[in-house]
DNA sequence: CCCTAGTGTCATACT
DNA sequence: TAAGTATGACACTAG
């Protein structure tokens, strides 16, 4: 019970401590309502940091005394507590897997459509034109605007239902390419610098058959791209303009894929028409199209899972970055997050251009994938606007594995139509390290609406290596601990230089402000503050030792006008020690021999009373024989025999051990206060390592979303590829607004109606809500 | 005179 | 059990 009543006051203290100290706005609520072990551990965890640091151990140890065994590793405790607080903080990265679904592709030239599995058997004739396929965000967007983001995301259709599910290793795979293409396009990885990528391309060139692919795609394609590139501004990768007229790149770009495509498909004779500009225009979006409608034409894969991010929470961390600039890790943030516009370069430069027609002269032998085996799933983009950002967001959406894709499209290396070599064959080689798979879960819509709002604050300029560097940082400042440097041990450097001084300066009195002691030869601690006495100590064999300002002065204060020494100090020092000086016994016992200058010594001795304390008067008054440091100094041994010496009465008896229990009390205390005011320090240093992992961890994360968000906007480019291509009997394209593309889960792709889709669509939406529930 | 910080002391529990 | 230690609480003092 008595513990238990410790470790809550404690906890309590260090947990308002802790508030305190943090001073903005904290996470409370999450951590008393969600989190109830963390809570716990603040009020009961610190308590083991609040007991007995036992300061004085180690200049026990340096006395010849071991070290308490009640010494607790704070340390490690603080260790602990941060590496906790990290991962607690990381759980909020966690968002739920999303199921891609996938469905085999089988196109009968009778014009319906067959999956290989049963479910998703379909006929055509269902051309019940558009569907209503309002997402199902409404709560999510509303943040959104209210946030002035990522009205892009939701021109790009992020509105589509969400597909769900576990992901299948294909899907992590998928996945996974997806991501490493992210970075190949900018993710803001710069560990895959240009040059890297350069040297896997040169090796996969090496290693691949289809390296003619790669090497048409950026010659004919950079020719043709030429005239209207962009760059990445993030990794200087150039990529096409988002010009209304610009059919050109893209129909150029098409023809180099159309051409894969045509030489690895094995379609259907029947079903090879030349590609008509003005048919493909019809089914391509304009920049007429209402805006409603562009919404729900383009979420293919834009779609809505799950919202694993609490918005409320996001924003509050958005918070605390700023929080965190305001201390000192960046200062741009807010500024940028609010006055940002919602076209913001970094958005737009990655954002698929809605209003960009598609023209493709090329077509498709059959109206089929046949059995794509890939496992991202393609959702009915709706009709007219297939926004085609550019020919270079053709290129992600490898898979891991190209070796399915191969079989699956035959012989021809189709993978290379669509992906650069490099990353067909080094996809695996080349994955982020632990980079956690996020994406399952990730693309949903409030992620994307967070990926929004991260975008802006990225804008600040962080990177991976910042991060990188940040993490360092805290690594070897694990600053938790009260560790050597804190601790009174470390008094020896200043003390250990009075220690030997000679013995007799005696009378003296030393007025030297600075503050000296030093250890007793017996190890005894005694504790002196201010000028006088040291030396006679010494010379008594006993010993003080003063309260270190350079302790303090070493504490960590980022402030460097605070590192000289906390004002609050300055007025430590005053003599209430027991540690007369022993010319003040001396000449109470000794009169001095006469008459000299009387005034001055009257003067003297009264000063010198004053700075007595009052078991040293009253040691005085009994006439004990020895002084008051030999009496609490002292051990026991000794001090018995020092008695055992004395004929001395209860009285002095008496007042002797109500000394020595009162001294030793006295320096208990001092390392009690001292040992508070560590840990209040040590707190105070925790807290801002907390916040400055946190800051970095959130801007992880919206690395991390970012990065989400260039791949969810590439596979949605990719299907609109891939479906502009599809061709039916009569060599015209499909509507968008009657049929769309699906993936199944074993690979094959099936064209299917819209209806079916947006049936799907709408189940798979239900399902994540029911199994929340 | 009041406030605050530092300190000493006591009582108590613990080691 | 004795000695030492830790700490909350209170009082005192200086600034």
């Amino acid at each position: 019970m008595l513990s238990l009543k410790k470790y809550f006051t404690e906890g309590l203290l260090q947990f308002t401590i802790l508030l305190s100290l943090i001073g903005v706005r904290v996470d409370v609520d999450t951590y008393l309502t969600s989190q109830l072990p963390p809570l716990r551990e603040i009020i009961l965890g610190p308590s083991s940091a609040y007991t007995q640091t036992q300061f004085h151990n180690l200049r026990n140890t340096l006395d010849g005394y071991g070290i308490h065994p009640k010494s607790i590793d704070l340390d490690n405790y603080f260790t602990a507590r941060r590496l906790l607080s990290q991962v607690r903080a990381l759980d909020r990265f966690q968002v739920p897997t999303t199921e891609v679904n996938a469905w085999l592709v089988h196109r009968d030239p009778e014009g319906s459509v067959s999956g290989s599995q049963p479910s998703s058997g379909l006929t055509l004739e269902s051309s019940s034109g558009l569907q209503d396929v309002t997402g199902p965000d409404n709560g999510v967007r509303e943040s959104e605007t209210e946030q002035g983001f990522s009205e892009d995301l939701e021109d790009l259709g992020a509105v589509a239902p969400p597909v769900s599910g576990d992901l299948t290793k294909e899907d992590i795979d998928l996945i996974d390419i997806l991501w490493r293409q992210d970075i190949d396009l900018g993710a803001g990885r710069e560990i895959f610098d240009y040059s890297h990528r350069q040297k896997e391309q040169d090796v996969d060139k090496e290693l691949q058959d289809g390296a003619e692919q790669e090497d048409t795609w950026p010659s004919e394609g950079a020719e043709a791209l030429a005239r209207n590139l962009l760059v990445d501004g993030e990794t200087g990768e150039s990529f096409p303009a988002q010009v209304p007229g610009g059919e050109d790149q893209t129909a150029l770009s098409l023809k180099e894929c159309l051409r894969l495509v045509e030489a690895t498909c094995p379609f259907g004779e029947n079903a090879e028409f030349p590609a008509d500009i003005s048919s493909i225009t019809e089914a391509v979006p304009s920049e007429s199209e209402p805006p409603g409608l562009q919404n729900n034409l383009l979420s293919p894969l834009l779609t809505e899972t799950e919202s694993p991010f609490d918005l409320e929470q996001q924003w509050q961390d958005l918070m605390s970055i700023m929080e965190m600039q305001a201390m000192e890790v960046n200062t741009s943030t807010s500024e940028i997050l609010y006055n940002a516009p919602p076209g913001d370069p970094l958005s737009t430069n990655y954002s698929l251009a809605p209003n960009t027609p598609i023209n493709q002269n090329v077509s498709l032998h059959q109206a089929s994938l046949g059995g794509c085996s890939q496992d991202f799933s393609l959702f009915s983009p709706e009709v007219e606007s297939l926004p085609v950002a550019s020919s270079s967001t053709l290129l992600p959406l490898v898979p891991s594995n190209s070796t399915s894709l191969n079989s699956t499209f035959g012989s021809t290396n189709l993978a290379g139509l669509f992906f650069p070599a490099q990353l067909n064959s080094t996809a695996n080689d080349t994955a982020v390290p632990e980079l956690p798979d996020p994406l399952g879960g990730l693309l949903d819509e409030a992620m994307l609406d967070e990926i929004s709002l991260m975008d802006l604050a990225i804008e600040e300029g962080f990177n991976p290596v910042q991060a990188s560097q940040l993490e360092e940082e805290f690594d070897s400042d694990s600053g938790l601990s009260l560790d050597s440097s804190h601790s009174p041990s470390s008094l020896s450097s200043s003390e250990g230089s009075s220690s030997s001084s000679s013995s007799s300066s005696s009378s003296s009195s030393s007025t030297s402000s600075s503050a000296s002691s030093s250890f007793s030869e017996e190890g005894a601690v005694g504790y002196s503050s201010d000028s006088e006495t040291l030396d006679l100590e010494e010379a008594e064999g006993a010993v003080g030792y003063q309260p270190e300002y350079s302790k303090f002065c070493r504490m960590s204060y980022q402030d460097p006008s605070q590192l000289s020494c906390l004002p609050y100090l300055e007025h430590v020092g005053h003599n209430h020690t027991y540690n007369m000086a022993p010319s003040a016994l001396d000449s109470a016992d000794l009169p001095p021999p006469s008459a000299l200058k009387k005034g001055s010594k009257e003067k003297q001795a009264d000063f010198l009373d004053k700075q007595m304390s009052r078991d040293e008067h009253r040691a005085r008054a009994m006439k004990i024989p020895f002084t008051n440091d030999k009496i609490i100094n002292l051990p026991v041994e000794e001090f018995n025999e020092l008695l055992s010496k004395y004929q001395l009465s209860e009285a002095q008896l008496s007042l002797i051990r109500d000394i020595r229990r009162r001294g030793k009390n006295k320096m208990a205390a001092q390392n009690c206060r001292k040992r508070k005011l560590d840990t209040i320090l040590n707190l105070e240093r925790d807290v801002e390592d907390l916040q400055r992992d946190k800051a970095r961890l959130l801007r992880e994360k919206v690395e991390f979303l970012r990065s989400l968000r260039q791949m969810k906007q590439k596979v949605q480019s990719l299907y609109q590829e891939v479906f502009g291509r599809l061709r039916d009997e009569n060599g015209r394209p499909y509507s968008p607004s009657q049929y769309a593309l699906q993936y199944a889960g074993d690979g094959s792709v099936l064209l299917i109606p819209r209806t079916l889709a947006d049936q799907q669509a709408r189940r798979q939406e239900r399902k994540p809500k029911d199994r929340r529930k």
